[in-house]
DNA sequence: CCACTTATGTGATGTAAATCATAGTCAACG
DNA sequence: CGTTGACTATGATTTACATCACATAAGTGG
């Protein structure tokens, strides 16, 4: 890949939009390309935080698993995302997997070259530290939502979330649904089918599509206070 | 309170720490005390994010409710430690509420006077992502724990994580932990119980000693594998 | 010191969702 | 084009935990 490639990506990805060219083409220098078939590990919990890494082509998800081996999907990102942060801010081994979904292209960048990037760009971290806030204000409603909601909402909420970054078509299998509202699949299976009849979304095989926003909205904020 | 009582609770604030004199005074200029009684406000979920928080002195607590009102406790932070910094960051309403478990005194320092000293101070911002990436990274292994780990479980990872942070003498009543952990309080209440049985903890009204530490974190990795 | 509140403890019962089991359906691919 | 494996579907059964219901401390404040 022609380094002028690799700016191009790193333009296009919501942490370094703002930097002028020579920024860009001085990290690009540093990124190192890779490429994940569908289901491949980019990096497994536990490993060293070698790298940073920014989506080029694909999506990805962070997975955790319980002790019972039950897989949890803490996120999944897709083009012009960054993953693997946490780790590489902090130096200590990744608290999380990284698995490809589909064919994906990344751009890593070495942990050191990325602090030393960092340090001397500071508007740079400014942005970091509002993706990081985002991220934590999603994982902390999620928290709430697996302590107190039921099933049913959770899967309603799951959804919208989706909907918003990704539209009204929902590429994920009844599995992973499951796995990101921590639930089994057949009951995935079981509130999506009801979620049918009702009208509320339709789905072929693979992919789910939200027909009536509306309702779903309505299923998601609680029960319908009798 | 006088402007050097201020410098000297920021000084000794995770977060601050770093800055010198001068810096200490500047910023001590902008903060405001505010004291709280126990069981008390701060902010509220949905307020409008006016103020970040420096604890001078006691306890709070970050809370949500589910749509059935049901609390769950986000986190808990005491002396030194920031809080309300995610809505801060993003100009977005709280996403959580700050209640004060004792009585409390905090530092509050205005949104754009915080955010303008952040574009100014490099470093501080570092220290901010540090905060915010190991803050992200605990969230996301209680996500894992609630979505796929059993209540005896959940509960002994609680008790490690107070343990590690406070030491082995635990202040806070089971219906506290249940609302960490995810529970309600009559179940949180029996597995105590066991644990004491057992002998791995033990407890007075309001407060739970870990006793046996090692057997607590063979419980807590998961169950005994037959 | 007595009423009152808050925390702890325990049993009986209910239930949401997991688990177990089995089967149909669709896509991929030699 | 038929076989294989992932995905979807649905019923039967189990179970961990919530819910309900009371009872007994242990502080607290008048």
């Amino acid at each position: 890949m022609l380094p002028a490639e690799k700016s191009e990506i790193l333009k296009d990805s919501l942490i370094f939009s703002s930097l002028n060219e020579d920024e860009l083409s001085g990290l690009a220098g540093l990124a190192i390309e890779q490429s994940f078939q569908a289901d491949e590990f980019i990096f497994w919990e536990g490993d060293e935080p070698d790298y940073f890494y920014v989506i080029a082509e694909g999506r990805i998800k962070v997975v955790k698993h319980s002790s019972s081996g039950k897989e949890f999907i803490i996120a999944f990102f897709e083009s012009g995302e960054m993953f693997g942060e946490v780790a590489v801010f902090e130096g200590k081994p990744y608290p999380a997997s990284a698995q490809a979904i589909s064919a994906t292209n990344v751009l890593g960048i070495r942990r050191r070259h990325f602090l030393d990037f960092l340090a001397t760009h500071p508007q740079m971290a400014m942005r970091i530290i509002n993706i990081l806030g985002g991220r934590l204000r999603d994982a902390q409603g999620r928290l709430k939502d697996l302590a107190g909601e039921r099933a049913q909402q959770r899967l309603a909420r799951i959804l919208l979330m989706l909907a918003s970054r990704m539209g009204h078509t929902i590429p994920f299998t009844r599995q992973e649904l499951a796995d990101m509202a921590g639930m089994t699949t057949e009951t995935t299976i079981r509130l999506t089918s009801q979620l049918k009849e009702r009208g509320i979304i339709s789905s072929v095989r693979g992919q789910l599509i939200i027909v009536d926003e509306a309702k779903l909205r309505a299923l998601a904020e609680g029960p319908p206070t009798i």
